[in-house]
DNA sequence: AACTATTTATAAGA
DNA sequence: TTCTTATAAATAGTT
């Protein structure tokens, strides 16, 4: 249909094939929506050019993703599905796990007994009492673990304070010395006189010098 | 082109519309593919007929599933994309909070202690004490109710008997009575008294493992 | 982007 | 559906 007859394969001339594409393609656009009006279809019509330029054409009655979605349900051809649906059985799968893990935790809260037999039940007290024991022993290790750290850091701030005493009386008798530069441990010195009315046992947390024990941080 | 001019409106006579949307479906088709080779393009045609009949036609040197991916990526359109996203969002949160109960249940299992603090321990243990406390009381519960049943099954399965060896006795001295059938009632007795093995929810404290956790274990 | 000779598509009928 | 064919529509090559 035009001047002369073309033999269907791809123009090499870039420029023909650029204004036969533009020209084509509005004609398929034109045919696409009379089809579309004529014959009360759903047509979807995406056009990619060699040069990456994009055009498409959907019904009005409808969107290029209801089209796409229907072509899915009726082939059966799956695009996206199949990821799709394990994802959600994977997500249902974990919502049952969840539930599972709460009612476990619940009835070792004390909740939620009325399903289990007596000899669950016997079984989950025996089960949480060994528990205790083990949560016992490991309250002891820490309780232990961190007497000890605090019992060194008193010892190692008493030498401290001995030495700065010392130095001080040193300085007194003999003032050619000079100031002894202990700043940093004066202030350590500081810290721990100033902590002194305080009952928290676990104050020194509060000293960045002694990360080991921010562990201990309560609450 | 044809035989008369026709106006581009929907074709009322069912038949017609039919005959039409299948010769100009095919001559799209046909143009479709004489663009995608004489201008090497990609196309992806979807068509439902009214009748929900689908044809599509996609250019030799790609699929479907390509062109839409290409046009989503070109477009920035969003076909699937946000509710997809949601989901993994929402599947990744499930992770977590699993990931949590399992610490806890592990916790109260009296392992994976070293990340608490004396205090969380002393919490832990207080709240398992009490847990306890309630689950004591409701086996107490559970058995006084069995052994209430048991009674009850031991005083009836009594009486039967001494029925049987009153009807055993009446039979001996007036055969014409034949045996009572009681099949039924003495099988639920027997059941009652195998009923000992329930299968063990929590027999999992023997074992150094927690296969019913494992079970659980996704991901 | 317009023109137009020609090819192609298709409406109506069989 | 498919074929036929008169005619409408599309378009290749030109301007």
């Amino acid at each position: 249909m035009g001047r002369g007859k073309i033999e269907i394969k791809k123009i090499e001339n870039s420029t023909n094939r650029q204004v036969t594409y533009s020209k084509r393609r509005n004609g398929i656009f034109k045919k696409a929506h009379e089809l579309s009006v004529l014959c009360d279809a759903k047509v979807s019509l995406i056009m990619l050019s060699g040069t990456k330029k994009f055009h498409e054409y959907t019904s009005p009655s409808t969107t290029t993703k209801k089209v796409i979605d229907e072509y899915q349900s009726i082939t059966g051809i799956d695009l996206w599905n199949t990821h799709y649906q394990k994802m959600q059985a994977h997500l249902r799968r974990l919502k049952d796990v969840n539930n599972k893990l709460r009612t476990e935790i619940r009835q070792r809260m004390g909740e939620d007994l009325k399903d289990l037999s007596w000899e669950q039940m016997y079984n989950l007290k025996e089960n949480m009492h060994e528990a205790i024991a083990l949560i016992r022993e490991r309250k002891y290790h820490v309780i232990k673990n961190s007497t000890n750290t605090c019992r060194k850091k008193v010892r190692n701030l008493e030498e401290r304070h001995g030495n700065l005493l010392f130095d001080l009386e040193t300085r007194y008798e003999d003032p050619k010395y000079g100031i002894v530069d202990n700043a940093g441990d004066f202030n350590s010195a500081v810290a721990f006189i100033d902590g002194g009315g305080i009952p928290n046992l676990y104050s020194f947390r509060l000293q960045p010098r002694h990360p080991n024990l921010q562990n201990l941080r309560l609450s």
